[in-house]
DNA sequence: TATACATATGAACACTTGAACATATGTATA
DNA sequence: TATACATATGTTCAAGTGTTCATATGTATA
């Protein structure tokens, strides 16, 4: 029974439960369902977006009404460079779409991902 | 016709559309449909805390089974100090449970919210 | 209790990122 | 087309954050 060398992993014998092998197993099953790294990246990417309280703040503001940046940025006391630049983050992500009216750009949620999301997060906040 | 003093907003008079005072109106109502500034902050924390592609893995990793900080590490190819480091922000998070058992800690996700938050965000993602 | 194993923690460092400021672009009107 | 308004963009900088390395804590067994 010298399995010394055969991993470096812990083996009771003396139970005979092959812990290890196991583990092994369900590491490899957990590997078999794991998306794609880079399917995963982008998750993450995603959320990173919500991630930030202007940000939360500007798309909950949009929760129910368009907005244009001006309207975002007294509402929320925020620069109007400031919002612009997170509405851009947002464009980019696909979280806000937009339309645009002589010279005032309005913005709305993108689709009801977004709404359900946001919702998501609230439910687990408020506990 | 001399309102050049009266604000900074522009006014079509011509129209006399009242433009501006209808955006008074529609930003003093999402105001006060707005969460508290606190709740918003907390909702972004948690949202921060899934924009990472190391923790969205290992979230993801236990989306069907529990795991020990070491399966993890070694499935994700990660070194167990950093699994460590990260688990213990989604337990901060109430984002994963745990128990002992002997020397290993097996984790898990905590409730369904964190099912339904990454599944919100995959839809999104793989569009 | 000495040892090995599993996990947690602390500190340092490189990298990322949001905010602010200045400026550019786009649009409507005189 | 000159002007004013609305929005967008580029740059800089301070603050925040993930990883690594070293080390500590906790647990089981000889």
């Amino acid at each position: 029974m010298t399995e010394d060398t055969l991993r470096t992993e812990s083996i009771p014998a003396a139970e005979g439960k092959e812990f290890s092998q196991e583990r092994e197993d369900i590491i490899q099953s957990v590997q078999e369902q794991q998306p794609d790294d880079e399917i995963l990246y982008d998750l993450a990417e995603l959320f990173k977006v919500f991630g930030d309280s202007t940000r939360i703040k500007i798309l909950y503001s949009m929760f129910e009404n368009e907005l244009c940046v001006n309207d975002i940025a007294r509402l929320l006391n925020l620069s109007q460079s400031s919002v612009s630049h997170q509405l851009r983050i947002l464009k980019t992500s696909k979280l806000v779409k937009f339309r645009r009216e002589g010279k005032s750009i309005f913005y709305s949620l993108d689709d009801e991902h977004v709404r359900s999301i946001i919702s998501m997060g609230m439910e687990h906040v408020e506990e």
